[in-house]
DNA sequence: GTCTATACCTAGATAGAC
DNA sequence: GTCTATCTAGGTATAGAC
């Protein structure tokens, strides 16, 4: 008998995890955290309520799993932008346009992360992650203002702004996902983090 | 036997009615929405759980007039403020000003307005709200366009980021509630709010 | 009209069979 | 290892005494 687990039942365990966070990720994405109960992601993944806690000693390490890896794909997505090719105004737009095309084309998941009523162990979550964003747009604010492209300005307090701004922003898009709304959101939504930072107006 | 309430009866139901909502509301501010039990709140207001329910016919009812009444009193001083004296640049300025000072000076409520993990109730009713300070926010924005004042935008997108931000910043400061720190904080994010709508740097 | 006690419901978690 | 069935806790709401 076996003291030690074979890669090969190691791996299978890994598998059936991995596809517990995706299915609740689906879920949360549909209907919220506040419905995505135990059992519906059981459901959902197709194994009973009580095997989820094969996985997951609790629903809240399954929540702030699902969780922080879709908020964590989110903030490397932006980290990647706003550290990439270009000034830091240029950065700063093309962050602000990458993350709104991803929020509005997966809706559900965005509203999830930003917004969505939930727990409080994921509401932590939620606020490091804010964080997490707040830092990533502080440092293209002072490589902005030291480059002599952005006005002097506090830049903690500005990333706050953005963070919020766009957040908001996107939450309550009220009109439908049509692509001609979309473009003019995302022209709108970049020219107002723009001035928020105080870039020259294109 | 009286088929009608004596003026009297009336007037103590309504005070006990206004009290219980003001003892909630303290609850609230102070342990959140999610630990704000019918227990807690009947304890604080000295009375019996049962007996909260002579007032109102369920605990969502209660909470739902507790975020009606703080919110609608915020709501209500933005928009003297916002539609007061002075020309828009100066009226979003003062708003941003007076918002922020009484948000610091019982954060625990203001927490709990902008933020709190609540039940579907109140987030539906903090949507609600968040459209109204939207509302306010656009007005002043197209009055400063029509004065020329600031620059062509569209006063929808730059209402809810102008909402968002403030909230953002205002929901996590972290650090302690010094005078210097929220004088500070006040001018940094009013002149945040002043570069979103465009109006030039003073 | 207010209290005490309790019923009841929801949802998370567990035990033991297979 | 997974499923079925069950237990439990927490909190809303109600019934009946005073």
């Amino acid at each position: 008998m076996a003291y030690r687990k074979t890669p090969a039942e190691i791996s299978r365990l890994e598998a059936a995890r991995e596809r517990l966070i995706g299915c609740a990720t689906e879920v949360v994405a549909e209907v919220g955290w506040a419905q995505a109960s135990v059992t519906a992601v059981a459901d959902a993944a197709g194994i009973a309520a009580g095997s989820v806690y094969q996985h997951f000693p609790s629903k809240a390490a399954l929540a702030v799993e699902v969780f922080r890896r879709a908020a964590g794909r989110e903030v490397e997505m932006l980290g990647k932008v706003l550290g990439g090719a270009g000034d830091a105004v240029e950065r700063l737009a093309h962050g602000v346009e990458v993350f709104t095309r991803r929020a509005l084309e997966n809706r559900g998941l965005a509203y999830a992360l930003l917004a969505a009523p939930a727990e409080p162990a994921v509401g932590a979550e939620r606020l490091a992650f804010r964080l997490r964003y707040r830092a990533l747009f502080a440092e293209v604010v002072r490589e902005g203002m030291a480059a002599g492209l952005l006005p002097r300005q506090n830049p903690e307090i500005t990333a706050a702004a953005l963070t919020g701004a766009i957040g908001e922003v996107l939450v309550h898009p009220l009109g439908a996902p049509e692509e001609l709304a979309t473009e003019q959101l995302v022209a709108d939504l970049t020219a107002t983090a723009l001035r928020c930072a105080g870039a020259p107006t294109a």
